[in-house]
DNA sequence: CACAACTTTTGACCTACATCAAAAAATCAT
DNA sequence: ATGATTTTTTGATGTAGGTCAAAAGTTGTG
């Protein structure tokens, strides 16, 4: 199977900030992986150094960790994005954060070693970093505000703007410790219109 | 004036993501500015797109915006560190966000056209800025945790400890907007212990 | 040094949301 | 399907921390 096909969607990305050369996508060509989640699936465990880079082409995942025997999650991540456990995988030292699939899903998967290698050789990549980064960026300031100033409706609310696609596909305990609400309140708050 | 003293803790600061070389060093040296500012005094205004990110020397600069009126927030950056108004500067686009100086401070000063030189001929450059992009996201992980799940005592705790350097330095009602707790709450709460 | 202008503290009251508990509804496995 | 497990809803109650108001303390300035 050739990788034309599926790389439609990743190249696309990574043409939102850099112009790839035709060199540049065939070495990110032989290099991506397809990997499959089923539902439920852990794609990583915290008690592992993160070595792999998921971009998601179909499918949903959730990024969570364990506070008082509970799963916390952090962020929700779906379609035409990156997802690992960004410290453990940055800095390559163990971190909080578990990754699983809360959909069947379809990731292109780049390994560390890969990546290093195009980091290397080709510093556009290095670019597209540092500018998707800053992307990202931009949504968690967005974030800790809505966390800081709003009531727990308008929460609810922000998090259905800025995830619109999605929301409907994930379970409310999960969206719940998302937003740092109570199950309870945020079942009442959909309740009410 | 040589550039030499005065560009130590810089390039200290980059060295801990890259190896700096003796051009590079050069041509850094050659573009920063030293930048001082007057207690009080307005670095970045909102109106405008951010041109240019300092690195404190010394000193301690708020980012904050205007909500109802008031000025909430953002942030800190105290000495070692780059402030810009993030998204503004990197998407040149116009962003919320004020930078004014808490104290008497100097800065070294890069403007974007200096700064998009040394990305575009120094690759190391962009590795810099991704790798401690990198860092800086870890900090907003865990201020978002301790958004979500922290009684405002433990905020404060938290906050004295990521900020115990320059802590007692700042303004209470700054503390407090940037906490997102009430003044009069962070008052009693100073009060109590 | 005295008056003005902020900043912080203290007090009284109130509400949004957490917690605990149990019922209802939805999802899953045999 | 049908009982078991998980998820969501509903109800009752408690409290952390918000809001409003005023006093006390601090800082700056002519």
């Amino acid at each position: 199977m050739t990788n034309i096909e599926k790389t439609d969607e990743i190249f696309q990305h990574f043409e939102k900030y850099i112009k790839l050369s035709s060199l540049l996508r065939k070495e990110l060509a032989n290099r991506i992986v397809l990997k499959s989640f089923k539902k439920g699936e852990l794609i990583h465990n915290a008690d592992t150094i993160c070595k792999k880079s998921y971009f998601i082409q179909k499918g949903l995942i959730r990024t969570y960790f364990i506070k008082d025997g509970k799963e916390i999650t952090e962020y929700f991540s779906a379609e035409n994005e990156w997802v690992n456990s960004p410290r453990s995988f940055i800095q390559q030292q163990l971190d909080i954060y578990y990754l699983d699939a809360l959909e069947q899903s379809e990731c292109l998967c780049l390994n560390l070693q890969d990546l290093g290698f195009l980091f290397d050789h080709f510093p556009e990549m290095e670019r597209y970093a540092r500018l998707s980064m800053g992307t990202v960026f931009g949504h968690y300031m967005d974030r800790i505000t809505s966390m800081r100033f709003t009531t727990a409706k308008e929460k609810y609310q922000h998090f259905c703007e800025t995830y619109h696609e999605i929301y409907h596909r994930i379970p409310l305990g999960m969206v719940s410790s998302y937003l740092g609400i109570a199950q309870e309140t945020l079942s009442r708050i959909r309740a009410e219109k």
